[in-house]
DNA sequence: CGATGCTTTGAATCTCGTCAAGATGTGTGG
DNA sequence: CCACACATCTTGACGAGATTCAAAGCATCG
């Protein structure tokens, strides 16, 4: 019995208040145990590869990594940054239309679509879940289009920032400590290492944000970036 | 008998080769026959309100609209044109997330979201169309993201004309009437009204396009537009 | 320490946005 | 049917913002 519950006391994502696992009961829990592999990997290495067939579904456990698309062009975008709890794959295209590519170490786990689609069917409560979790990733994609479209540099970084706070782990307006380099969030906001570089200047000679060493920031000016950040 | 099924054979919406009822056997049509209200608009009325409660969705039967999001400081970004057999307001949300604005005479299914739920549950086929519905908007709004954070504005103004082309009923390489304004193209490529008018004038000088009239455009080169609006 | 990779800064360039004017087109009323 | 008003679209001049190319600063890790 403690077998297959095993994985659901040790992974981050199966416990923790994560969309998928939200009010469960135990059952469904161990359901979900007995079909989910959970997969280790490092910085660089990738959970899936875009183009590749899709029969499964990621449910990070902990770590951070992103979602990422390359044109045959080789310009590349990313589509968002995913942390513990979060769920990617959500789909029933044959094939990913992107990569999942990991920033620091990372485990997750692998649940094999048909089977979690199958549970579904006999637990409400799950398919609520995904439901809600197709929900906020359409909800957020919108959002990104409005930045994309819409918005300047600084704003865009404003956004990110704002976004890191609600998602990434440990992130405090005191100190973001970011898992990712600077081309990163220039290939998701859409702009160049050298302007998010100048834009975090900008926003630092203004006073809102300080930047101890590159990888961590500190919101000084909160409103000011809600301000900017605002695509309501 | 034959009253509910009245509206299936009228509207455009109900009887296509449309995603929501394909392959969908007689008595499902006639349940959604029965559910459904048609809703006639006319240019610039909207179909539903950014914000407002959003219990039902639509299934556009004829005419064109716009999908639009406005922000509090007054931009707007356009989301998706939709046509005659698009569905709109696939999600759980309690509000819209945006506005529907109607290009011209526009009539559209409005079917409430909690019959059609229900019916998809007794429905497998259904569900299958409502399911792969979702993967095709969410796979559009990828695009759309790549496009905004990585294209110019002439590539853009490409991937946009290859996307009426796809959708706009009646559109031909050598014809596409457009029903949207110059405006409505710029706030979904994320552009000016200007810089739509340039970028066509430069297609059209590099004899790509040609514009008979404003709202006409001409495909000269294919291939060229092709190879511009490519995202894969 | 030097080597490597990432980040920042600088200068030149380019794309796109802004502002303003002119052209085109549409609908209305005389 | 023409003339006028109003919308929209196009074009031009200019400026701001972002990219590009290049070099210099800073880390980390052998």
């Amino acid at each position: 019995m403690s077998q297959p519950i095993a994985p659901i006391d040790r992974g981050a994502g199966f416990n923790a208040d994560c969309p998928l696992f939200r009010k469960l009961g135990r059952e469904d829990l161990q359901h979900l145990a007995a079909m989910a592999r959970l997969r280790v990997l490092t910085e660089r290495q990738n959970l899936c590869l875009q183009n590749s067939p899709s029969g499964r579904l990621f449910n990070i456990a902990s770590g951070a990594a992103m979602v990422e698309r390359i044109s045959s062009a080789g310009r590349r975008q990313i589509l968002g940054f995913v942390f513990p709890g979060d769920f990617v794959g959500l789909s029933n295209s044959s094939h990913f239309e992107y990569g999942i590519k990991c920033l620091n170490d990372v485990s997750a786990y692998e649940i094999p679509r048909q089977k979690l689609y199958a549970l579904a069917e006999k637990s409400a409560r799950l398919k609520e879940n995904l439901s809600s979790i197709r929900d906020l990733i359409q909800a957020m994609t919108f959002d990104q289009i409005f930045l994309l479209g819409q918005k300047r540099a600084h704003e865009r970084l404003c956004f990110f920032l704002l976004q890191m706070l609600d998602r990434l782990p440990g992130a405090r307006p005191e100190h973001i400590q970011l898992p990712m380099g600077r081309q990163d969030i220039a290939d998701y906001l859409g702009l160049t290492t050298e302007t998010v570089s100048r834009s975090l200047a900008k926003l630092k000679r203004e006073g809102i944000l300080s930047l101890p060493v590159s990888q961590a920031i500190v919101i000084k000016d909160m409103a000011a970036v809600r301000e900017l950040a605002d695509i309501s």
